[in-house]
This record gives structure tokens, C-alpha cells and sequence, in this order.
DNA sequence: GCATTACTATACTGGACGGTACGGTATAGT
DNA sequence: ACTATACCGTACCGTCCAGTATAGTAATGC
């Protein structure tokens, strides 16, 4: 099996859906922009529903993989992961192909909790929560569980306002507010 | 002037908008559910951008009378004020048709910055993170514009995630983390 | 050599979309 | 009583949508 066309499609189509949304973009424009004929996408995945779930797949391994990878690359000790992991956001928010979360897009657009596009967004969300919790162990948090719930809560507010205003110091703020909670204990 | 079909209009709109999404949501199902016939709405609005639009205004005045009220009602003293606010929160979002923020949907769904849409939820969350100084300032904060941009982002993130996994206790956990933020000062 | 597989192009279906045209009705103010 | 206004229902427009049908090409694998 050789999936070039494949992967191609699932590329081009989380691009598109992350800066136009997911009911907004069309398969032709997919399609199109992909270079792929219609019937290889529906002979691949067969329905549109089924793309989208794959992109979004594909992007939760990518984007924990990667907040995994940059938050230890940014972190000088094992206890300063969870600070690091602002610096990761922050990073994340000033490429310039930034269009917010895509799974908070998801979970905004497919609202119905047993709809499989929002199973997918709170099954990445918890991976997140969990990547959190172990920064909190590691930075021997006294309650990393209820600490990581409430970085979890800054993670994602921060997350929103970025997209939101495109403000610069979002994570910055976020940062700040988070050395705060730990300091406290 | 009687408009009273007007104002069913942008009610019947706001409420499919914010429970099924901007996009996903056409002018025939409005008009059905609302009882009025299309020419009604496009004499009165024009497009279906300006209905989204008097939509969003009217839950913004809405929303925001509603927060501020409901805060002051649950706080015992003025100090009080920045915790009750999560308390109102938490009533917004138990509430059994809660699907999440409007602002942050739309915001989502009509991602360009210059979109008059987008527009719109940029100045509600203005007015949310103006509120939230004001309440800082009445609590005597020692910085109040910096604990009120770490207060809003938990805001933001609370109402994230209250929609994502529905989870009742969403509230009260960043409740705990604002008295965390307030105590460190 | 031959069959399978991956992919292509074009054309089409049926329905939904936002928006318009038009002719008719009910209710108000004067 | 008359007229303006608000509103109605229905039919229609052009466009886009997700998805299907069909026939054909190019490479792969035995």
C-alpha cells in the first residue's frame, strides 16, 4: 500500500478546516487544493465525517507529540516543566498559521456530546489534561491532580483568548497566573 | 413601530445559533420555528449576518446585565466580588440549555479578525474582561488589571471546558484556583 | 502477459442554502 | 372609509453541498 494520496488529503484538509472551520469547508475545495480526485476520497475514508476524524486524529498525536517534545525542550529542570509548558503555548500561538485549537473549533461546532467529532475533541483534551497531570508530578506537586486541573483551565483559557484577540502575551499572562498557583501550593 | 416579530426573530435566531452553531443553522429553520415568514426577516435585517449580528448584540447586553447582577446577588461584601463571579458561573453553566459561550462559537466559526462577527465577540469579551476589573478593583486588589487578566483567562477556560465535557464542577475548580491567584495577591 | 490496485476526469443526483419576486391579507392610524 | 404598514404563503433563482456513477489511465505485483 502506498498512501501518498492518502496522507495528502488528510494534510490538506486539517489545514483547511483549522483556518476556515469544519461545516464551512467544502470537500471540493479539499479536493481541489489537495490535487486528488473526489472518488479517491470517498474510496479512502467515505464520507466527509470520516475525514474529518482522521485529520483530527492525526493532529492529536502531532500537537501532544510536539507539546511533549517542546515543553521538555524548553525546560531546565524536571520541576520547571509546568512553566515550560507556557512557553510551548506561546510558541504555538505566534505561528502565523495559528487559527486556535481545532478540537475547541470541533467541539464548538459539533455540540452534541455523543456526536463522534466531539468524542474525538474530548478524548484529545483529556490527553492533554493527562500530559499536564504528569508535569505536575514531575515538578513534585503536593496535589498534582487538582493543580493540573487548574493549569488545565489557564491552558485552555489561554488558548481561546490567543485566538480570540491575537494577543502576543496571552500565554505570557497565562504564565504568570500559573507560577502564582504554584507558588501557592 | 410594534416589533414584536423582530424580537422573536432575533430569539428564535440566538437560540438555534447558540445551540446548533452559526453556520449550521438556516434562515428556513429560524423562520419556521419563529412563525414568520422569510420577507419579515429580510425587511427587517437585510441578511442573515445582520440577524447573526443583532443576535449577538442582544445576548451581549443580555449576558452581561445577567453576569453582573447575578455576582452582585451572590456576593456577601464587595470583596466578595471576583469569587461570586465563579458562582454565577457555575449557575450559567448548569443551566440545562448551557451550550457554551456564543462569542467564543462565533469567533470559532468566522475566524478572519475583520469579520464584523468576530468583531462582535472581540467587544463582548472586552466588556466580560471590563466587568472583571471592575470587581477586581472593588476587592481592594493590589494590581487589579493583572489579576484580572489571570481572572478572566480562568473564566474563559471554565467555559471551555463546561461545554466541552459538561462537567458540573468545572466552576468551582477555578473558583479555587482564583482564590488561589487572589491570595498570592 | 495479465490482473489487480490506485488513481484520474467528467458528469450527475437530490437536497439545502441564502436571497428575491409577487400577490394577497390583517391591522393599524387618520 | 381609506391608506399605509406589517406580515403572510408560495414559488422561484442560482449556487453550493455531500455523495454516486461510470469509464478510463498508469503503475504494481505475480
Amino acid at each position: 500500500m502506498r498512501p501518498r494520496k492518502k496522507d495528502q488529503l488528510v494534510d490538506t484538509a486539517l489545514r483547511l478546516f483549522c483556518r476556515f472551520g469544519f461545516r464551512a469547508t467544502g470537500i471540493d475545495t479539499i479536493l481541489a487544493e489537495a490535487g486528488v480526485a473526489k472518488m479517491t476520497l470517498y474510496n479512502n475514508f467515505g464520507s466527509k465525517e470520516a475525514l474529518i476524524l482522521a485529520a483530527l486524529e492525526k493532529r492529536n498525536d502531532e500537537h501532544i507529540a510536539w507539546l511533549t517534545a517542546e515543553t521538555e525542550a524548553r525546560a531546565a529542570a524536571p520541576e520547571d516543566g509546568l512553566l515550560a509548558l507556557f512557553d510551548a503555548l506561546d510558541a504555538w500561538f505566534a505561528g502565523k498559521d495559528f487559527h486556535g485549537c481545532p478540537f475547541l473549533k470541533a467541539s464548538g461546532e459539533f455540540d452534541d456530546h455523543n456526536d463522534p467529532v466531539h468524542r474525538a475533541a474530548l478524548a484529545h483534551k483529556g490527553q492533554l489534561l493527562a500530559l499536564i497531570r504528569k508535569l505536575a508530578e514531575a515538578a513534585g506537586a503536593p496535589d498534582p491532580a487538582r493543580i493540573a486541573g487548574e493549569i488545565y483551565l489557564l491552558v485552555e483559557g489561554a488558548t481561546v483568548v490567543a485566538q480570540l484577540t491575537g494577543d502576543r502575551s496571552t500565554a505570557a499572562r497565562a504564565k504568570q497566573a500559573a507560577e502564582a498557583l504554584l507558588a501557592a501550593g
